[in-house]
DNA sequence: CTCCATCTGTACCACTTCGAATCAAATTCC
DNA sequence: GGAATTTGATTCGAAGTGGTACAGATGGAG
């Protein structure tokens, strides 16, 4: 138990405000939101979010490093099971569509995807983020392909690294079709026939 | 040649005004793009381009549609020839990882996928015209599959539409990891490995 | 109780935003 | 040549932007 600090206590959780914070993010992007739709979201006034979490930028920034930690945690339990690769594919894509599709708002896919993307090409702090983020999925779908690969699920010849960054790029696609409109179904099947792909349509 | 209008005449061009709003769109996205971007972009003063496109939600749906309409323009051409379906949709992902990763400040990927995905969620307008796009891609990637089957190319029991999905999914994808550095080669080696799975990774 | 560190809230600042109004310039029709 | 008509440049204004200063609130330390 940390001393309580010194002087006055915050009423709030600097943890939720940052869920809350990324949540208006989420919505509208990074460059739309306002520190107003900010302040509404968190219920925190200006200068409450500034000295929580630095300026607009360092919230993002913050909001997108929480997310990619998510992302990790969630896909090495996923794929920490040894089961069949075909089931551990499975459940990451059946997982993931149902992430995306929810948001009161509308669906809207992946944080990183579709909030990042845009402002990646100018802020060189957002693209490491994300090209951190796309490196670690990649490099999780690889090591369960490789595992899958050493168990026998796959030719000893397959193209892991090439397989998983596929993977990936259909993660991507479907957080761009949600963001689109796309329904669950329609997310579900292309986690479907990716893993139909990489696995063999009839593998069991 | 139709008449000449009565006014005076306009100095710029159009088409070429788009162009040049679409590629500064590029760059930084809808919102944090200002119409005095634009109009340093194009070189017209904010009047003109007031008059000439409207207001700035107005010319980004134009030149969202523009781009929608060069896709569909691309992949008919690269789809036309009989040949096989791994050349095909080798040339289709080898033509747009050149695309996407040019850019004077760095690679830029989809313009669709680099930009409308932010807005997609809040604006429906936006939305309707990247799924339209996404939709005609899928088409297009499927209509090809299916020739493939019927000549013989594929499988008769293959889900072209599951697999053109996923051939628009990884595209996609390219275009998320163009605009977070990704280097050219990843790109084509993306492309590469998503059409080994789908036309079988010996075949020619 | 007194001092002081920390947090909250109001108000404010300089700046940028989008869009409109205004006026000057250029071209065609009469 | 003059009127009509469209384009172009300058300017303005209301609203919103990110960020900050300062006073008041809250609780621990001595």
């Amino acid at each position: 138990m940390e001393p309580r600090p010194r002087g006055r206590p915050r009423t709030y959780d600097p943890a939720v405000a940052l869920d809350q914070a990324r949540a208006a993010f989420w919505n509208t992007g990074y460059a739309a939101t306002s520190l107003d739709d900010l302040s509404a979201a968190t219920g925190l006034n200006r200068p409450s979010l500034y000295g929580a979490f630095g300026d607009k930028k360092a919230m993002y920034i913050q909001a997108l490093e929480k997310s990619r930690a998510e992302i990790n945690v969630s896909l090495a339990a996923a794929f920490a099971p040894e089961d069949h690769l075909r089931t551990a594919l499975t459940r990451v894509y059946e997982a993931t569509a149902a992430i995306y599709m929810r948001g009161e708002a509308g669906p809207r896919g992946c944080f990183l995807v579709g909030t990042a993307v845009t402002e990646a090409v100018d802020d060189p702090d957002v693209r490491a983020v994300l090209a951190a983020a796309l490196a670690e999925i990649d490099a999780a779908f690889e090591g369960r392909i490789r595992r899958a690969m050493e168990v026998g699920n796959l030719p000893g010849s397959s193209d892991a690294a090439g397989m998983a960054r596929v993977a990936t790029g259909v993660l991507n696609g479907m957080a761009v079709r949600a963001r689109a409109g796309g329904d669950l179904a329609t997310l579900r099947a292309m986690g479907a026939s990716v893993v139909d792909l990489i696995c063999g349509r009839a593998g069991r």
